[in-house]
DNA sequence: TGTAATATGTTAACAGTCTTAACAAAATAC
DNA sequence: GTATTTTGTTAAGACTGTTAACATATTACA
């Protein structure tokens, strides 16, 4: 039951219903692909007319395509396949992280094409910026000289105000007040470019997936676990935002205000429980509440190796990993409890490890979950090579084609 | 960007367009009231001719009724008043405490009519709907013999199952599992009857609330601090509930996992930090990481009583209620990186002590979130006298009409 | 006092969209 | 080779928003 806002809703049209049953056609379509116009007819419950006048319209813009004849095991005429067009153009998606940045590019329906490339991040965003957009070229000349690129997908490590297309503060960058838009727009004029947070595009990848499990899932919530912990809220289909684009940090809730100083200044966040510096420095036995220079040691020993240490039998790391685990649940039972999600998304370096940890994570959930059926909230683990960061870039320029019209 | 549901959705229909500027021109009559076809045409950036066959159909229905003429202060003719029927029927509205009930009528557009009454709660399922009906019959009764009551709202303190009308659990009451629809339907056959969470209701009277300020506040959160902390989750103008009918249990994120045990049986959650018994026990010193029998002395006094005391000058009083001053500032702070939203309503009794304690709350805030921006999220303070419970179950029954439609 | 100007509200023709029903096209069953 | 069945199309009808003209009612001003 949604309120209208008196001070901003979008009145009906004349052509508002068509709006509404074509976005709900391409969405059928990109989901089921393919299938024909008489299954859309019982799929969306109307007649087959319509449908054949909506279809005639998505094919003449060319959004949609028709492709071979299906087989039907009775009699009747064959029917005609439909997909979407996704030879329209490509898209751009860049995931920006501290060292590295990856590219990925996709068709217009965000299957990849080629390979991932990474190069190193510059740290200043007008080289930051030159540097990509050589890339970018580089890369549409080996797909085939595509020329129309439908928009790049930029995930940044940080805050971002998506509507000015600005990095608010992206501490690992050393970015303040970075107005990417700008810049690119000198580079490559006329490139539609999107920004999100990195946890916030997680969380995206996974609404914008088309697997069937993501049916019907319209209440989720992306944790992902890396340097950070990045949250990303799924609300009816739709990512939260908030009021200052920062909706979702659900990293800086704390386990014990009297924990260990986080780096956002406050202590005992869940992030500085479970962070992979946290779970590295408990392995190393350092003091977490203060903020100490950090030892070679720390720096090239990786959570991956951690992990790899806890897999060959070195109890300390398989501690490590377990003690995170704990906190983890315990911080996955608060998500649970504030927002009683029908999924929960998890991502990072950590899942790697989730067969040594997954019992103790849902032991942590069950303790603090304030029903039996919350401890239960189901987790689906999101592996590194899903990319979901990439993912959400790409659904970033993809998905808007798809998405429901504002009305009322 | 919302994406839709596969296994979900709603088609358009020739009607759809209708049924959307229908709930739109409601909406604005109930916000603007009174105002004139012309001026909605002008608000909806529509032609007068089609709000003249919206308003005719909304007169023919009885959802719309026209007034008096009003006066220009330049040439023309005058426009004709309009109004939502309000005579259409009456709404009933229970909010059901621990020790008391109460009651409210309102017109349908939830304005109240006569006295709130309040009667003791019956812990008896069957007698307690009983009691309510005789109420019900009584009040319509002493309102003229109205005969048509358009719905009844009902609001629990703890959990609830909107959809079977059942209460889940609600440990003050002592009911689990006790479906309210059910027993209602042999009391007063064909009324209808929604339940919801008190902390939730709150949540459901400012969204619906007529005042200008809540216009344009789309995302907004309501808590409520009494003998728990309750909070509602409103985003996108829609309060969130949850797969499970669970979501925005906020009070139950803790502050420290080592904290003082809660009721709901984990530790340090923020209800154990700022409910009135926290403060309470607080006050007398007791130890709160133990459930003692409460002395007769805790009982008997109340956080009234405590505020008064903070104001005579009792400086151990101050002091307990600025420490929950600031245990509730932390747990905004909370809310606020978690949800970022627009405005934050608080009600309670601890409301009525703002003006002490409102500089710890909004420093605890801002010692907690993430930017400087959060840390300004504006508050409002719900006074008692605005019944927030009561008009949350009221908008239970008077707000669907006014809903925005489902669609896509 | 009468005419011009202006704002409100209504009406009828028109345009866009979904809906219904009939029909053409294409395949299989018998 | 005909009947049956399914797919896809077409044309007429129904509902809704849109446009433009018009009736209604009031004030301004000569």
């Amino acid at each position: 039951m949604r309120r209208i806002d008196p001070k901003n809703f979008s009145k009906a049209t004349r052509g508002t219903s068509r709006e509404i049953n074509r976005q709900i056609v391409l969405t059928l379509i990109r989901t089921h692909q393919p299938l024909s116009r008489a299954d859309l007819a019982r799929l969306m419950e109307t007649n087959r007319a319509n449908i054949t006048l909506l279809i005639n319209e998505l094919l003449e813009e060319g959004l949609v395509r028709e492709g071979a004849q299906g087989n039907l095991r009775v009699r009747g005429r064959k029917p005609t396949f439909l997909y979407i067009n996704s030879a329209k153009g490509v898209a751009i998606a860049l995931d920006v992280r501290a060292t590295r940045t990856f590219m990925m590019v996709t068709d217009s329906i965000g299957k990849q094409i080629g390979d991932i490339i990474s190069f190193p991040t510059k740290y200043d965003p007008t080289e930051f910026v030159a540097s990509i957009s050589w890339q970018i070229r580089k890369a549409l000349h080996d797909n085939g000289g595509i020329a129309s690129c439908e928009g790049i997908g930029i995930v940044i490590p940080g805050m971002v105000d998506r509507k000015t297309g600005t990095v608010i503060n992206a501490p690992k960058l050393g970015w303040k007040y970075v107005n990417l838009i700008e810049i690119f727009e000198k580079e490559l004029p006329g490139t539609e470019v999107h920004l999100e947070n990195s946890g916030r595009a997680c969380a995206l990848s996974q609404i914008w997936s088309t697997r069937e499990d993501v049916h019907g899932q319209n209440d989720s919530v992306f944790v992902s676990v890396s340097d950070g912990v990045g949250v990303g809220v799924v609300i009816n289909g739709e990512l939260i935002r908030g009021k200052h684009n920062t909706a979702g940090e659900f990293g800086h809730v704390p386990l014990s205000i009297d924990g260990p100083q986080c780096s956002c200044g406050a202590n005992g966040c869940w992030e500085a429980y479970v962070s992979n510096l946290a779970t590295l420095s408990r392995y190393f036995g350092r003091n977490l509440s203060r903020k100490q220079p950090e030892s070679i040691e720390v720096v090239e020993f990786t959570i991956e190796d951690l992990i790899s240490r806890a897999r060959s039998g070195d109890s300390k790391a398989l501690i490590a990993l377990q003690s995170t685990a704990r906190y983890l649940g315990l911080g996955l039972a608060s998500v649970i409890n504030a927002i009683d999600p029908s999924f929960i998304y998890i991502g990072g370096e950590i899942t790697e490890a989730w067969d040594l940890i997954e019992s103790q994570v849902r032991e942590a959930i069950k303790e603090r979950t304030l029903i039996k059926e919350l401890g239960n909230t189901p987790i689906r683990i999101v592996p590194a090579v899903e990319h979901p960061r990439l993912q959400g870039a790409v659904a970033l320029v993809t998905a808007p084609a798809f998405a429901a019209p504002k009305v009322a």
